[in-house]
DNA sequence: GTCTATACAGAGATAGAC
DNA sequence: GTCTATCTCTGTATAGAC
């Protein structure tokens, strides 16, 4: 393994297990093994290493999620799906490490390109994920997919930011999740004349709203 | 108004601003215009300031917004106060404070103290606004509230973090939520017998996925 | 309670030998 | 590419005068 990757690694678990001040250039390169000049010599800067080191965990999380996120076909599966990325958080710490790099963005400029990367890539996955999931219920043409997966996205980082620090109440969280997604895909039930009904009160109550906003506030 | 006071505001203003990485002594001090010395005299530490500032913050927020929850009567009415709470926070930063101690929680038992504080205090707000509002929506007795509760709590914290990176895309986010909501709300215009059979439904699944949460993974 | 002064540790970063 | 050595700055925290 080169040196550049043992930073890499070691950045990103340094992040994910003390957070942003756990990561100073001695830190990581102690946990590297390696002297700390050569976070400057491969990196330029800490920011430098922590950009690079988000941005390959991103790549390598979403890639192997990939298949099966491609696999899922109803909300039920993609909560599922969520349910695994957040036992498997446990282990690898993906998603702490966005948290991490965002909270660090508001002073820094090279982690707020990291921050906006991440997410921009997650959502963008979960919203094709979203889109086909969406099309046979009620909320299809209702919700943006697009908005829709920036909203779980975000919701994530928040809900691992909690259980980093009070697990038992997360899993409280997710326990309800789960019961309002078994409620949505509980609405293929329905005949279909009560899903329009259903719909177009809910696309009126959207509309107006719309229009409200168009109006300003 | 007083020193401590002077500290306090500081240190809550920098936290939403700057972030954790800008709340040192020094800084805080500088922007509450005293000594830097008396940060240690008043609150023996920097945690300790950071603790009690966000402890004021959170109290003060969720008392200014008890009354206007205590009148929510609709899941609608709800999210617009969710709304409105967002759009004050570019001014006030609540949330961004809970966010920023959260990530310094991971190696700072004195943030997570205030972390937990935090998300208890809103949890509970919250608690008691959706167990209102549920009670004659499908949802009533399917979806604790409680776990609810916590879910929009952590979901608000990552809004806001992403919000202050990306507040083009939290637009889109909100407005996909709004249409959730909408949705929701117009299940009121089911028959009863459909919804009975929607509840039924969602409430088998629940229950299996209850069991198998029970025989363990 | 507030200020000055200071001790001391750790941070980011660079120079230069190897 | 890697290491040692070092510069400089900023951070926390305390002592002691006022």
């Amino acid at each position: 393994m080169t040196t550049r990757d043992k930073l890499l690694d070691a950045a990103a678990a340094g992040l994910a297990e003390d957070g942003l001040s756990g990561v100073s250039a001695r830190a990581v390169a102690a946990r590297a093994g390696v002297n700390q000049a050569l976070v400057f010599y491969h990196f330029g800067s800490v920011s430098g290493l922590l950009d690079a080191a988000v941005r390959r965990s991103v790549d390598l999380a979403v890639a192997s999620y990939r298949d099966r996120l491609a696999d899922v076909a109803t909300l039920g599966e993609l909560l599922t799906l969520g349910r695994d990325l957040h036992a498997a958080e446990k282990r690898s710490g993906n998603v702490l490490q966005m948290a991490q790099v965002m909270t660090g963005a508001m002073r820094d400029d090279t982690l707020a390109e990291a921050a906006r990367y991440a997410m921009d890539r997650w959502s963008a996955e979960v919203e094709v994920a979203l889109r086909r999931v969406l099309r046979p219920t009620p909320l299809h043409g209702l919700v943006d997919p697009r908005g829709l997966a920036r909203a779980v996205s975000a919701g994530f980082i928040g809900l691992e930011l909690h259980d980093a620090v009070d697990p038992d109440s997360v899993e409280e969280a997710l326990v309800a999740l789960d019961a309002i997604g078994a409620l949505v895909s509980a609405l293929d039930a329905l005949p279909p004349l009560a899903v329009r009904a259903v719909r177009g009160r809910a696309r009126r109550t959207v509309a107006r709203a719309a229009e409200r906003r168009g109006l300003g506030s």
